[in-house]
DNA sequence: GACGTTTTGGACAAGACTGTCTAAATTCTT
DNA sequence: AAGAATTTAGACAGTCTTGTCCAAAACGTC
């Protein structure tokens, strides 16, 4: 009954909704590479194979348009997130290795993707005009990622992988060691190497486990 | 003879300096905080507290003082970093505490203060369209920085504080580490107090040398 | 195939900005 | 204080951009 038209409403027309993403993704690449006063709407609408009144009626205006795009990846960059995370190594056979392996998920999902690079971008340079968007960003997804990662790490503690004075701030070093080689490359739009990657991760879990790294206690392992 | 019209043309009126600097000055505020297709010359020409013609008169197009800025604060910040590192404790008498205060002045004077700030935001938004630019700023800046850094590290390998494998990977670690619990309030703008700077620091250097650190051989220290 | 909705393309007004020009005012040098 | 150079304010042309409007075309649904 209501069903039909509910789902009508909802899902709307199909190639609607496709134009509406194709539209996002879009404004996110242009935004991301000429900043908000510098995007041109109608280069929007060309990149996304749209007119662009059809743009101005799905979002109304420059602004509204922008906010739209980051809250949408905003959400999608922190769904990665919390994927990515749930593939810790919990009960790891061999910690080096594994924690090697997240790392490089990591940094593939989560800090060298399209998505983070313009994240990044966009709070670096509006950060300050949209506190309310921005904060919702650090709220909820490196505020809440790093005290995820921080209760992974308390149990690795526990279990004498680790020795931990406190857990959120090795979480927070963590994140930091892992970029550390990446950050001024990253910053220049570099993409680096599959290689690359693999070394930089391997650096960081080396001095991770250096700092923090223990034998665990025998019963626990199996 | 030639001495004095020579100082003259170099010198130039004093005012007319001190406009040169002014508008640079300026410059950068309103291009960090606008961005380059943001910015507004007559905003510029206002804060300088100049008339617009005299911008144009002195670097002749937007792009040209956007170049002459970046260059202008390149420098300065690089000459602020070498000038920083030369603090750095070769011969420690409380290694921990001193490379505490070291990391201290480095976030103040290096990562946390007016040019960096512009410096990362213009590197990441108009870095890739300005390659020669960002390139000199990453060669003559982090490039030279982390190995003079290295080199210092590799002295306190000598001297028995450290034990290091690689001494510009715990460079770049050791910066890494003291943006740790920085990175993501920078990034929003907001300027951490002394306390939390100080809180940072020292949360760095305590891990850095949980993984590097070592007792000195006994007949060096004195 | 008819009907309602969405999309298109192009025209358009309004505003903003860059960069130039000029004559008058101010400042520097001597 | 005179002469040279710099600075100013304002006007101005030209361009670009945003956002609106509209009639015709395309699309999706029944």
């Amino acid at each position: 009954m209501t069903a039909d038209t509910a789902t009508d409403t909802v899902l709307q027309s199909r190639s609607q909704t496709a134009k509406r993403v194709s539209i996002v993704e879009a404004a996110a690449r242009v935004f991301c590479s000429e900043g908000f006063a510098g995007a041109n709407i109608d280069v929007i609408a060309a990149e996304a194979g749209v007119s662009r009144q059809t743009v101005y009626n799905h979002h109304g205006d420059k602004e509204t348009l922008f906010i739209a795009v980051v809250r949408e990846i905003t959400d999608r960059a922190n769904a990665r997130f919390f994927e990515t995370l749930d593939s810790f190594p919990d009960r790891p056979q061999n910690l080096h290795a594994e924690l090697v392996e997240f790392a490089l998920r990591l940094t593939r999902n989560c800090i060298c993707n399209r998505d983070s690079k313009f994240l990044r971008k966009m709070i670096l340079m509006e950060g300050s005009r949209y506190p309310a968007l921005f904060r919702h960003w650090r709220e909820e997804g490196p505020g809440r990622v790093s005290s995820a990662l921080a209760a992974r790490f308390a149990r690795l503690a526990l279990t004498g992988f680790l020795e931990l004075d406190d857990p959120d701030v090795a979480a927070r070093q963590f994140f930091a060691l892992i970029n550390a080689d990446l950050h001024v490359s990253t910053m220049l739009g570099d993409n680096p190497g599959e290689e690359q990657l693999r070394i930089s991760a391997d650096n960081a879990v080396k001095t991770f486990l250096r700092a923090f790294g223990q034998q665990p206690r025998s019963g626990l392992s199996a």
